[in-house]
DNA sequence: TTCACTTTTTACCATTTGGTAAACAGCGGT
DNA sequence: ACCGCTGTTTACCAAATGGTAAAAAGTGAA
């Protein structure tokens, strides 16, 4: 749990005793590649944080397309937040890219934080905050052409590339996945 | 002021003693279109709640482009909630789309609410994240292609296609303007 | 190893979009 | 009305991307 531990130091002070507590209320959960953390249509029912692996974000376009809107890394929270705390269900998926390792809260054990531990909401927001700043931004840039869509995104996600399947990418790009294999046969 | 009370109160029960003492902490902004509510490399100082016109966020990227990555409709709040609680500088800016009437907190205003007002904090965060939210959500489907772009920013944003120049719209949907004229030409 | 299955790469052509340049339309000021 | 400025539309051709189909490469199980 140490890394969830020094993660929320960024973000306030806590005593040890404290950390203890938040790390007593979470659980160890390891999700296989392609299984899901939150499903569209549903209600989700953990705030996550990634110890190890990546998590797709994503969603159905009105043809029945997926979408994949972003890529969660190690070390962030995962969490679609406002319908978590609403208990309104979502439209869009969390999906394991990878094999994960996980440190899950329930929406009692998360709520109970903000009652045992003075100082815990302050952090909570601001970690909340992070992660809704970190979905928003630095999606691929819809004016530039798949060529450099791709090649920022190898700069932004470089240990990404080589562990989910090329389609995952090729979606988040926006392009099939014949012209991202195109495009990297270009590049080289 | 209406509309604000009105905005707030879907976030949770205020007397309307607090309500007043919320509203008499904002002041009335009307900023013109074209100009800017908060500026890329700057640090934003105040948090927005937009009375009437439309602000775009947007961004330079890394060739000196334009990047629009959002509208903002009436009703909503608007800021770089982020950057403006951590007083950092911001890689976005949020510019007037249209002649807009604001109602804005300073940073000491904003902050000292949450001293006078029990409650204050809980729904400050309800609509912080919502404002994150509706940034994060609803952009232009990168996978669809231009005419699907804007068919889809029809039913999002019908009130705003003849209220801001089509150039900041073409740049939202990520095509060059001759390209959009095209569309809406074969579209009829 | 071989087989079955999934993922990735190639190839071909039709369609979409971008780049450049010019014409057209709207609007405020004089 | 006329001018100058800005925003919008058109046109033409080059370049990028999608759709379809098939081949090649990788992966795991028997």
């Amino acid at each position: 749990m140490e890394e969830l531990v020094q993660y929320i130091l960024k973000f306030g002070d806590l005593s040890k005793q404290q950390l203890e507590l938040i790390v007593s209320k979470g659980e160890e959960l390891k999700i296989r590649k392609d299984s899901y953390f939150s499903e569209a249509g549903k209600i989700p029912k953990q705030v996550g944080f990634i110890v190890e692996g990546v998590i797709r974000g994503g969603y159905y376009n009105n043809k029945g397309e997926e979408i994949t809107r972003c890529f969660i890394m190690e070390n962030s929270l995962v969490c679609d937040y406002v319908n978590f705390e609403a208990s309104t269900s979502s439209s869009e998926y969390l999906q394991a890219a990878t094999d994960c390792s996980l440190i899950v809260f329930s929406k009692k054990n998360w709520e109970e934080l903000s009652h045992i531990i003075s100082g815990w909401d302050n952090i909570k927001n601001k970690m909340v905050q992070l992660c809704m700043y970190q979905k928003s931004r630095k999606g691929p840039v819809i004016s530039q052409d798949a060529t450099t869509r791709y090649l920022e995104f190898l700069e932004n996600y470089p240990s990404v590339i080589n562990r989910v399947p090329l389609s995952y990418i090729a979606s988040y790009l926006g392009v099939t996945q014949q012209s991202l294999s195109r495009i990297r046969r270009n590049i080289r």
